[in-house]
DNA sequence: TTGCTCCTCACGTCACGTGAGGTGGC
DNA sequence: TTGCTCCTCACGTCACGTGAGGTGGC
């Protein structure tokens, strides 16, 4: 007869596990012997083998039980259903390795092929990976507002890589996240040039399209999506704020959801 | 700006989830409106999504911070290592479809091929299915105590199934488990005569081995396997007893553990 | 005004892990 | 005698789930 260290390196767990179904009667309490302890037969073996054989397939405890009672053609039912979860189960692993993989590469994400192929493009182009991650947050935004959007707006934006104002801004944008925070935050005393510079190309785009009649600009009416760009740009480098403000000097309210102003800024 | 609402939405967990990393400290507690809800920028859809997709892989969020903070070569590191980690949880998975699978046809389980030839060799010989199933658990046993020694001895009892005697015993030993276990318990008044002409046949080949010169039967010294088996026996039929009797009144001590008694027994 | 979302405790769940304090076996 | 196993509470862990009781927004 076993004592229940034996029993659990029979079968391949620990003692306390083995303690615990009994605790919860899965394991039937066996006899003790003179000195209290627990002794087992062949059968707790047996059942212990099985009991873990359901469990490692991801069974809970309380269905082990009766399970191992049920008739033959339940049992097969059952044993086809935890199949069929264990099959969903290696899927959602194998997903979620593709995932980490991407995360590991550092783009992508969760992001489809032509956001991937948009962001490499940039990359092709010079612009900097603080930058480049900034893109991949900002994709990944707009993929949980918008998921079904994403394909019809990502023609334009690669379309607007052809001027090469869209790619200097880029390029004025990727120098000023790749220069650190500059020195103090509140001392305002003169804009990086640079900044200046990406707020004159900005402007000057959107005059060009506002010229050309794009009313909204992209912006639904009620949608928070260009809202938490710019609250993702603010929160990933303050100096977005200045940014903000030089837009609105040249007669532009927002940056990611764009109004043009009507009177020059008060 | 968002509620906890909708940044859980946009990002697929439960409200619940989010406070809960709040309160570990994974995701930092963002301002409160008026009111005193909380309000979420672009960036807490963006943490709480990757903070998901590592806590999918299976990651547990206690790292999860660490590994977010983590520069390139450490980040790259740790993601090879997750990718393992679900490399070979999917193996385990695998796994254990198979070993399901097995449970659910009724034999194997566990075991080794060539067990499950010599069951399915008993199945075509007439053996009833609930002989089967001690057979079976038997086996299980034997692998739990002795996995290395199977190899060698399932030749033997192939071998042995050559004799007729010993088909004739499985056969007697089946009916006597599908008829069921007889009315009263306690009334001894003559034993069944299948289980005598078992007890008979048993002897007749245990006579003849050990005139053979076979010393130990294969008992190895102070392992428990045999006690193992006949606890097995005994607590899968209580008849068992009275089978160990029945070898005892024909000089044999034990079933599985199997000693010559030197005097007829006393 | 009704229903829905939000808030903060705080206990529950699942399958054990991990001491705490004590006794038996070799 | 020492070290190992066994015993029974009983609290801890992990990632939330689930009310409990109350307030704010439309």
């Amino acid at each position: 007869m076993l004592t229940i260290g034996q029993l659990a390196e029979y079968a391949g767990v620990t003692v306390r596990a083995v303690r615990h179904y009994h605790q919860i009667g899965l394991l039937p309490e066996p006899e003790r012997d003179a000195s209290g302890y627990r002794r087992y037969g062949g059968m707790a073996v047996v059942s212990l083998i099985k009991i873990r054989i359901l469990a490692n397939a991801g069974v809970p405890l309380s269905q082990i039980g009766q399970l191992l009672q049920a008739d033959e053609p339940a049992f097969a039912e059952a044993v086809a259903r935890i199949d069929g979860q264990l099959h969903d189960e290696i899927e959602r692993l194998e997903a979620s390795r593709k995932q980490i993989a991407q995360l590991g590469a550092g783009d992508s994400l969760v992001l489809p092929a032509e956001v991937v192929a948009y962001i490499d493009r940039l990359r092709e182009l010079g612009v900097s990976g603080r930058m480049l991650e900034g893109e991949r947050d900002g994709w990944i935004l707009v993929m949980a507002c918008w998921p079904d959007r994403v394909a019809e707006w990502i023609p334009d934006k690669f379309a607007q890589l052809e001027d090469p104002r869209v790619v200097r801004l880029y390029l004025v944008l990727s120098e000023l996240l790749d220069s650190d925070a500059g020195g103090d935050d509140d001392g305002d005393d003169g804009d990086d040039p640079r900044l200046v510079e990406a707020a004159d190309i900005m402007a000057d785009l959107l005059e060009q399209a506002y010229a050309a009649g794009a009313a909204d600009f992209g912006n639904e009416a009620q949608d928070s999506l260009p809202d938490l760009l710019d609250s993702l740009s603010l929160e990933a480098d303050p100096r977005s704020q200045r940014m903000i403000d030089l837009m609105r000097e040249r007669g532009w309210n927002g940056w990611h959801r764009i109004e043009r102003l009507a009177d020059p800024p008060r």
